[in-house]
DNA sequence: CTGTTAGCGCCTTCAA
DNA sequence: TTGAAGGCGCTAACAG
């Protein structure tokens, strides 16, 4: 940067204040120095801005996995947001492991990113307070847990949801519908499930604890809980899988059941990812607003960052049905 | 840092000597500090230290999307092993977009990154060179183009998969196979075609430029082009999708026209990405060991970090066909 | 083995 | 509007 300050004649503040947008620079002076930076590709070192300024233009972004829809594309929008701001993502993929959410956040914090946004962290209320109390600036993205007030949290409705795909099923007229869980204790899962149970009562449909079994939201566990459904004396003539993965898990099932979907039994799933429009036969599925998520939780981040009042610390998506193929009447 | 020192009892210089695990400390000296690190939740300033030391814990990875499967698998396998060696990523989506990508490494190699992984990326042999001219290390992944010796870079054997997945199809006793390529001039499609082809004229078989389209590899574009395939008055009898979601398209397509997979149509991918085997019916393709390409990359990256040697500028990982419910006999 | 001494490259008051 | 000077928090010689 001397040496750019020297060429154009001015000393290394007003290069700075070139470089950073600063307004109080003459034309002239602007001018001199943009074309010296440009000519010789000049580019401030980002390590020393951060730390005379005391902040970076990084962004931490902790996610339990990447590999899996759900999260790409809820990465994918808020890393597309951030770029916007020009701001970039520390990617920090936790594996569900609690240990390594904070080994990593401690290290976020400290000096290497202006703050993070946090999907589905698995910290406890007290150690979100902590971190909030030490200044760090985040959003916590569909929480795992239900989260404390005034923590900063962008969550879909998994209520609605939920009662939008089992009021589908119900007016096709099924009565004996299954519901296959995912984790137990998660919100997602807890709130699911209620909406189904009071749907299905709602419906004078006694809620038949046979016909709800549990799964880890994957494809494989969603394919054996079908298949226990399908071994009962008298099985369901529709399931809601708690997930994408689940319903597919289920369609896979069905198939090696000699079944027809959704001729013989109709499968609803909940998320929306990629693969449930390209599924056979497509699913019907609950569409989670993910892009949206990530736009929104970047938004109340950079709020943050700017020092600004949030004008809601707490956010709730609606959720809505899209019907396809893979429901009909019983 | 001072203050752990003054509470230590012990100069700056050595508490950096043994948050940074240096040897030329004492036991009892280390453990006196780390007792007041610990106690005083004390954590060393990121950018601080990078800008001190010269160099980061951050490393640049920037691809074209992450949202797509075949992305993530290696975004997903270099992030981790990355992990392993303390090292975070800094992620930077292209879109296919040359402009952003330019940006962003300029942005990259200006103190914040220590070095970058380039999954895919559009750069000319020239801008890799003058990258490489720099100083600042980096590591091609699956170039979308031939890359220039000397420049270190790993990449699946496109032609060897190919090669497989067009014989498979020729021993299953096909005669008319279409292929479904990607973009053109893209070396995974060029060189998959040359596989195909030379595959074919060795089994005695013309290569029929009506029976070859292109697409974009995604799946909307993969069922156009199959459906113009099926369109044809002596449609094929099998089909080689250059990747899964063409193959996955074609799939769909072929149930469009009441086409059975696999008695009707035999249909083969490419990658082996994580629908591929939950597709219906389960996709027969070539698997690219996707998350090996992240690891050796980040390998050779590390290795070129701690200015190693490398064994090897380039490494170029085999395919192999995965044979699932797919293809049938002609 | 430990402390002292210079910076790393930039930002930011404060004066001019 | 611009320049000078101090410091951000840590690391890396170099002495001792």
């Amino acid at each position: 940067m001397q040496d750019v300050a020297a060429l154009a004649g001015v000393s290394m503040a007003t290069v700075s204040r070139v470089l950073s947008g600063h307004p109080d620079v003459s034309p002239e002076t602007r001018d001199a120095v943009q074309r010296i930076v440009r000519q010789y590709g000049f580019s401030k070192n980002r390590s020393a801005g951060a730390l005379s300024a005391g902040k970076t233009s990084l962004v931490g972004l902790t996610l339990p996995r990447i590999d899996a829809p759900y999260f790409a594309a809820i990465l994918d929008s808020a890393t597309e947001a951030l770029y916007e701001q020009d701001l970039r993502v520390v990617l920090c993929p936790t594996h569900h492991e609690h240990e390594r959410e904070i080994v990593l956040l401690e290290r976020l914090m400290h000096g290497m990113t202006a703050g993070a946004l946090l999907v589905m962290p698995h910290e406890s209320n007290e150690e979100l307070r902590t971190l909030q109390n030490h200044g760090y600036p985040f959003v916590v993205v569909d929480p795992l847990r239900s989260v404390a007030d005034g923590i900063p949290c962008v969550s879909p409705n998994h209520y609605i949801g939920a009662v939008a795909a089992t009021e589908h099923l119900i007016d096709l007229g099924h009565r004996r519908i299954a519901a296959i869980k995912g984790y137990d204790g998660w919100l997602a899962t807890e709130e699911r499930l209620t909406g189904f149970r009071s749907t299905l009562l709602g419906a004078g449909i006694a809620p038949d604890p046979r016909l709800e079994v549990s799964s880890d939201y994957g494809i494989e566990r969603g394919r054996e809980a079908a298949l226990l459904l399908f071994n009962q004396p008298e099985p369901p003539t529709a399931i809601f899988g708690f997930n994408d993965n689940i319903a597919i898990g289920a369609m896979i099932a069905a198939r090696e059941r000699g079944l027809r979907v959704p001729e013989d039994v109709s499968i609803v799933g909940f998320d929306d990812v990629v693969g449930a429009r390209t599924a056979f036969p497509p699913l019907t599925t609950v569409r989670q607003p993910l892009a949206e998520m990530g736009r929104i939780a970047v938004d109340l981040l950079t709020r943050l960052l700017d020092g600004k009042p949030l004008d809601a610390v707490r956010v709730e998506l609606q959720s809505k049905l899209v019907v396809r193929e893979s429901t009909a009447p019983a």
